[in-house]
DNA sequence: TTGAAAGCGATACCAC
DNA sequence: GTGGTATCGCTTTCAA
């Protein structure tokens, strides 16, 4: 029922398809699902007979059937950047051709309101999840991988304890050597860096490389030029603005990610600071639109595409064979544009 | 069954939770869908029942028993620009506040392979669709909204002979108030056009908006002016490329949407014109990222989110009562800013 | 190769 | 208020 109490549209079911053709719905089952051998004759009767009477399984009968939904579940915390429909684009490419559908959740970890029967893709409504940063809590996860149900962990690695595949982005060593460049080849001692989410193990990682080349460069890690862009355009603007307004003194910034490089840029720009030429700026992902910003961004390319396509490999592997790689690291590339000072 | 033959998991069944309790499923499902009054000293044996075994109840059973699958679904041709992330933040807080899930499909019109069954989120998958341009065929359309399955189009109108409700913004005038501006208040009279994606109703409209402005100020429309942007990038960007090359002349530029603005802006960055002081450069939409470029571009905001939101709303009211708005144009701003040539 | 019939796990109607 | 039970549309034995 619906509120209403009425019924949207009254469906043809397998019997009916079974008495159009003359058969049993055990026969119209076996051509659809090509399940057990049926006879030429009675395969093309009934083909036809789905095709006159427009005939759509039902799935819901089917999933209680037959134990499986044929769709698998992303959950992803926010997906109002550049990067997240890229990746879904690779996922849904490889879902659909393997017959996934993909259902979508773009809740938030702590959204979920405390009810007596809490609401997880995982459960009954898909075959497996592909679960990206902050988007179920760890409980849950780990609930899940009590109950055997597929789960492939999407920028973050298994919680503590247990071994739940992962695929991860080479973060610490794209970052350092992001960075190397920008001392080695620029000569560049004064970096600033723009952090990301601090609980995001992207934005750990990264923040590590960072500190990893800076120590082996001999150059101390100035506390002063650390600010948090939280992954935004607004607070990494704002933050530089800070640093402009307080005279820091800096000659690159190492954004976190595209997203707060952006921000940055345009602080740069609004304040009259030439870029590169005051001040060089990086950043990562490698998102489609730093190519057209004025300068070209200089960033760590992470083929996003790709990672989508992997994750949902890992997960398929996962749901039939029980088992996939434990833990995959995707390489990524530093892509040298002008924003570095490059020319 | 999967592929390998293995149960993924068992699950708690609402017998097992009957059992548990001591009470019927009868009284489980009341105190699950508080359908109907039980007595508060079982009600709480239930939940705790519930608690303890971990108890969810399966969906697809409960769609199979009750006719509505709790989830609505998105068609879409593609994700990959900034629009359809926010967009779709809209329509899923709309969607969550209202206890739906949202199954989304990324499917292109033309991608579906020929089967004996044809795929569509609309059939036995959802409880409704909300279509956008080029992802479902008319045919389809057409046969679902025979069947009274509920249907809301977003960013285009129904097709002849039918009367589908949609959500549409306010192309033309739109489009007409932002060249008006050039004219107007800036003076331009060669204004080039970065056409859209020619079958998308978008791109249609801001183009007639275009030439009416034009008209109104008795200016001649140049074909030499106009090429496709596709609202892509990359496209755009080669358009202006070649205008410059050839030395059209322009003293502005309105790109069909934002992205076709970002490469325009590109091109002529690239080739040393300055924007405004040579060319001013207009979009369309408000993306996030257009205020951080540099100058910051003017263009007309479309209350993105905003606009999943009233989708989601008519299909609920469809779903819920039979009944939509046969057609909802949301309105616009102009959105005036540095590029072109204000301030 | 085909058909009959037993579930799958819920909802909702009908008694009590 | 509560419990029994028919039912939803399909998959999957089991016999024939």
């Amino acid at each position: 029922m619906n509120e209403t109490g009425t019924r949207p549209h009254s469906n043809k079911t397998i019997s009916d398809v079974a008495n159009w053709a003359g058969v049993s719905i055990s026969t119209v089952s076996r051509v659809i699902n090509q399940s057990a051998p049926v006879s030429p004759e009675l395969e093309e009767k009934v083909k036809t007979a789905i095709v006159e009477l427009e005939y759509r399984p039902q799935t819901a009968a089917r999933t209680l059937a037959g134990r499986k939904t044929n769709t698998i579940g992303l959950m992803i915390a926010e997906i109002g950047t550049d990067f997240y429909p890229i990746m879904i684009a690779g996922v849904e490419d490889e879902a659909r051709k393997n017959k996934y559908n993909l259902l979508i959740s773009v809740a938030m970890d702590e959204m979920a309101p405390q009810e007596v029967i809490p609401f997880t893709l995982g459960d009954n409504y898909t075959d497996g999840i592909l679960a990206f940063p902050a988007s179920i809590s760890d409980a849950e996860l780990l609930r899940q991988h009590s109950r055997n149900f597929p789960v492939v962990l999407v920028q973050r690695t298994s919680p503590p304890g247990v071994e739940i595949p992962s695929v991860t982005v080479e973060n610490k060593n794209s970052a350092r050597k992001m960075v190397d460049h920008l001392i080695e080849v620029h000569g560049y001692k004064r970096i600033a860096f723009l952090a990301g989410i601090e609980e995001h193990e992207d934005a750990i990682l990264r923040e590590m490389g960072f500190r990893e080349s800076l120590d082996s460069h001999n150059i101390q890690f100035d506390p002063k030029l650390k600010a948090q862009g939280h992954f935004q355009k607004r607070e990494s603007q704002e933050a530089v603005n800070l640093w402009l307004q307080q005279d820091v003194e800096f000659d690159a910034i190492f954004a976190c990610d595209d997203i707060s490089a952006i921000g940055a840029l345009s602080a740069l720009n609004q304040a009259g600071v030439r870029v590169p030429e005051d001040v060089a700026v990086v950043g990562f992902d490698d998102v489609e639109v730093v190519r057209y910003l004025s300068p070209p961004l200089t960033t760590v390319a992470i083929p996003i595409e790709e990672l989508g396509r992997i994750a949902m490999r890992q997960l398929l592997s996962l749901i039939r064979t029980g088992s996939a790689e434990p833990i995959i690291e995707v390489e990524t590339e530093l892509v040298i544009r002008r924003s570095c000072g490059c020319d």
